[in-house]
DNA sequence: CTGAAAGCGCTAACAT
DNA sequence: ATGTTAGCGCTTTCAG
């Protein structure tokens, strides 16, 4: 009924389980009859090795651990796609933790996790997040750690990031070298460094080409619920905004909405861009000019970083910091 | 450097491991006294029981097998968070697989979490799956099986389901109630229960209104790449379809772009319904008409259900199969 | 070529 | 109240 073990078939073979053992795994100093005999018998059982019994010799169990912080997304559900192809391919099982942007539920996530003895951590943290005890915790229990996107700049650790600099830069300056000259910009909370990043790369974009940085040009909207609230004030302005920069695809497609009911072209009269290149970049009318993460290529080089670390191959001392390059997508909703 | 065991703290402690182990976990017979020094010794030296350890001996890992076919699909994250939120507040881990609608992949995924002796598995079938073998192997090593959504129908075992069935009539019938007559199915590929049971719930609400159901309203489409090509095909109907029933979201936004650029008003001239209600269904011109699947809801079902068969709570013996009922969201696409 | 014994970390039955 | 022993399933010296 239950598994059947080595000794059962040492017991069954009149042979020692050190012999068996060996016989399954094809040691030299076994005679090929004992091992065909061995081998056939374990097959007609269906023998399987008692994984639980390996790790617990060996201490190690093969396993990464991946916290997100909300797989319902696009972006998060596409890195866990190349994390799990990448850990898969190496021979990594995939523990998957949730932390549904919540705090509480990140530490919890980060116990449950050096509780399992996982052989690494992939993490993103939560917009709430404020404290990094729990993450230096996973160091101080030497397990392996790498940050992917939303990076905790409090810990001393490898990490993958888009380049978010680059990426708001090149789209402002498209949106510049287009004619529009009120560009808006949407993003998120400040405490978080992919946010930063991307002002900057706006500003600096501005600056480039001689265009002022107006602060009510700059607002904090990173949800569809700010979206409803900012972006009609932002319609209000005097001069009103010619373009949106915004932080994500969805903001973007909402902002492209309120901006056809508040009567304005789009993109004749306001060019609105997005960042993910998520699918509802294809369906809104018109479709939506974007910034591509490319989030698959991002969760299989986390995901590779972080098994070179646990094998021992990335020697590089110090930390390792990756950056994915991002790509414009021209679509419908920026002027010509 | 490795973490602190039971038996060093009894060696520092002058105890025997076992009094350590009793007295950590509050054995009444054990002195308060030792209780106190162990304890404190522990919290100090960071001890952490070892979960590979507690795992050989009970045999069993708290650890539950989800096989996803398709994470980057806002149904199956929905329901993947779902299963989440349940498995962790009944203090089970979840190990993640992605068949990526790949039959091999899932075969893989199969003997991957057998091999890891999870305590159950949540599966939901690539679209590619012709033979079920590898799942009757989960049976067979007395490991608990709920299938979720895309069931397969050779397995005898516990499954969770959306009311397809009603799904579909209802929001036909909803499309009957506004005025069209000319309802078009776009569907999945008929080995696939789920299409089934929408192309009859579609068939009856016909029938029901004496309307009768034409082959070339009934077609396989249910990826993009299809509608491009089988969409316009339709709308060279004469008469054309007044409205469709699509089997998925996005489908239905490709379906309102099409018909649009080809000249017709949306909803006036033609209806459009989605499936799952996912996110596009707000950002589409107009908003997307849609049917509910409460994925979440589905996930959180299918976990309690295999928590309850592995706690040995859910007595009923034969197969348990639950519904999850769905919803219409009327949104812009259809006529009033 | 094969077997006996020890040990991974923990617990529980059985002493004392 | 505490210690001894055995064992979960496997591997790996060390000894024949």
């Amino acid at each position: 009924m239950g598994q059947i073990t080595l000794k059962d078939i040492a017991q069954a073979l009149n042979l020692s389980p050190s012999t068996v053992s060996r016989a399954m795994k094809n040691h030299p100093a076994i005679s090929e009859d004992t091992k065909k005999l061995v081998q056939k018998y374990a097959e007609q059982h269906k023998y399987k090795p008692n994984t639980l019994a390996m790790q617990l010799r060996t201490n190690r169990n093969n396993t990464i651990g991946v916290i997100v912080p909300e797989i319902v997304h696009y972006f998060f559900s596409t890195v866990l796609s190349g994390i799990q192809e990448e850990a898969e391919s190496e021979g990594y099982k995939l523990l998957f933790c949730h932390s549904q942007e919540d705090y509480e539920r990140e530490v919890k996530s980060v116990e449950t996790l050096i509780d399992a003895r996982v052989c690494g951590i992939l993490a993103s943290q939560s917009k709430e997040t404020q404290q990094y005890h729990h993450f230096q915790e996973i160091v101080d229990n030497n397990i392996r750690l790498v940050f992917f996107d939303r990076i905790c700049t409090g810990i001393n650790t490898d990490k993958v990031v888009v380049d978010d600099y680059a990426g708001a830069f090149n789209a402002v300056e498209y949106l510049i070298s287009t004619g529009c000259s009120r560009i808006a910009f949407l993003g998120s909370h400040p405490s978080m460094p992919i946010a930063n990043n991307r002002r900057m790369g706006y500003e600096d974009a501005l600056r480039k080409h001689k265009l002022p940085i107006l602060k009510e040009m700059n607002r904090v909207c990173d949800t569809p619920e700010l979206a409803r609230e900012v972006i009609p004030e932002m319609l209000q302005l005097n001069p009103h905004p010619d373009a949106f920069f915004c932080v994500n695809d969805e903001v973007a497609a909402y902002c492209m909405q309120i901006s056809k009911s508040a009567g304005f072209k789009i993109p004749e009269e306001i060019s609105v861009c997005g960042f993910t290149n998520s699918y509802i970049t294809d369906v809104t009318d018109p479709t939506l000019t974007t910034v591509d993460q490319h989030g698959f290529e991002m969760g299989k080089v986390a995901a590779r970083l972080l098994i070179n670390r646990i094998e021992g191959k990335e020697t590089k001392p110090g930390i390792v910091s990756r950056l994915i390059k991002t790509d414009l997508v021209i679509k419908g909703s920026t002027r010509k």
